[in-house]
DNA sequence: GCCCACAATTTACTTGGAGTAGATTTTTTC
DNA sequence: GAAAAAATCTACTCCAAGTAAATTGTGGGC
């Protein structure tokens, strides 16, 4: 799709004045080449896939880090649309936090590759942080006016958002391992029952009724 | 202290048939650079720090995940450790609980620059993956037992260590960035104080009595 | 109608870190 | 005493990110 729409030009002033690489048209190529390589897809692989030149790739998007923030706001977007459409079919709300986290797992599902491109940068990297900070912006509202409702500083509300964005991430990443081929295993319903209960109600019923098991001790 | 102990070797057969590059000493030697160092020490700056040439280190440790898979497992022990003593003081499980999560952030928080070398592998990576099962092993038997004897599926107690990991990967992360010179800021005890609670309540308290408010809708 | 300045592109390069091959030095062994 | 062996170090390759300078075409001045 991208070769058909954008073939490579040769050389000189455009005609209108006019910037010939689209930076939302460059963005749609670098995802698809991206969805079809793999995470691992290098920039000149981009950049070949978008039929344009390495430098031409640089100017009109930025480094790499750009690009993933780039990319990382569409897919964000996509997995809200997708949590938001989950949640809206149900009605109590346990349920519909169980919808949302089914829909979060099944839009990184479908779009996998590109998840994981996004992810690449390792904790503590200020693109990790620039990342967890967005992911977790929805959230923050929600929480604050839900934690303000029950007598909770609305401040923890952060914390939280941080805290579910991680476990979503590493469950989600764990879970995509085991199940590179069939995206509808089985073990889907189960993921998300387990994460949504434990997010939803606590270890504390599980936990706190095994207090004779020697307390918790996380090392033995 | 690496100098002292490991001097660099001139060229040659040592003396009693023995390997002069011992294991565990260019461990610590490696550990001793990145702290000091940071967590974005190279392979040349470890093996120099370790007064060592980089095929020694290579030879004696393997390639660089296998360096921080090393790293991580003495920081991992030494995490447990802090855990475990916490979580020990204590009498009440929920009280062992955030005793632990604090004994889990102090911990990372004594020693974040180790902390963020060994998590410096990007999501998606196999090493990310070793690491991640690795820092849950210590967790799912605990859970494992705990959800058995509510009647649920000890199956999923993977999924809960997985989904604990990551909230405290992430949230520890994102608080390291705010605190890189307090390390007893005041807002360590109300972050503890929330995860802990997240995690061991769940969100449902919260946000189960705001059920008023236009159900869960995370993206507006 | 011709020529020069300008703008967009491409080729080809630099940089930096991971990992490795082969030269080098010292000890052991015959 | 000389050759083999075992350890080291120097110097290299490889790969991906990012960039500078050469290249080619359009638009305006005369």
């Amino acid at each position: 799709m991208a070769d058909a729409t954008t073939r490579r030009r040769r050389p000189g002033r455009p005609k209108g004045g006019q910037v010939v690489a689209d930076r939302s048209q460059l963005l749609a190529a670098a995802a698809d080449v991206i969805r079809a390589q793999g995470p691992d897809a290098t920039m000149d692989e981009i950049a070949a896939g978008a039929s344009v030149t390495k430098p031409i790739l640089y100017r009109t998007i930025g480094d790499k880090a750009a690009l993933v923030a780039a990319l990382s706001e569409s897919l964000i977007d996509q997995i809200d649309r997708s949590v938001n459409t989950a949640a809206g079919s149900a009605t109590d709300p346990a349920a519909a936090f169980e919808a949302a986290i089914r829909g979060y797992v099944a839009a990184v599902d479908a779009d996998r590759n590109l998840f994981l491109f996004v992810n690449s940068a390792a904790p503590g990297t200020d693109q990790f942080r620039r990342l967890v900070d967005r992911s977790a912006a929805s959230m923050i509202g929600v929480f604050s006016s839900a934690r303000a409702n029950v007598g909770l500083d609305p401040d923890g509300s952060r914390t939280w958002a941080w805290a579910i964005v991680g476990a979503l991430q590493v469950v989600t990443t764990m879970w995509l391992r085991d199940n590179d081929c069939d995206s509808t295993s089985n073990g889907f319903d189960a993921l998300v029952h387990d994460v949504s209960q434990l997010l939803w109600s606590g270890i504390g019923p599980a936990l706190g009724a095994a207090r004779s098991a020697r307390d918790l001790d996380p090392g033995a």
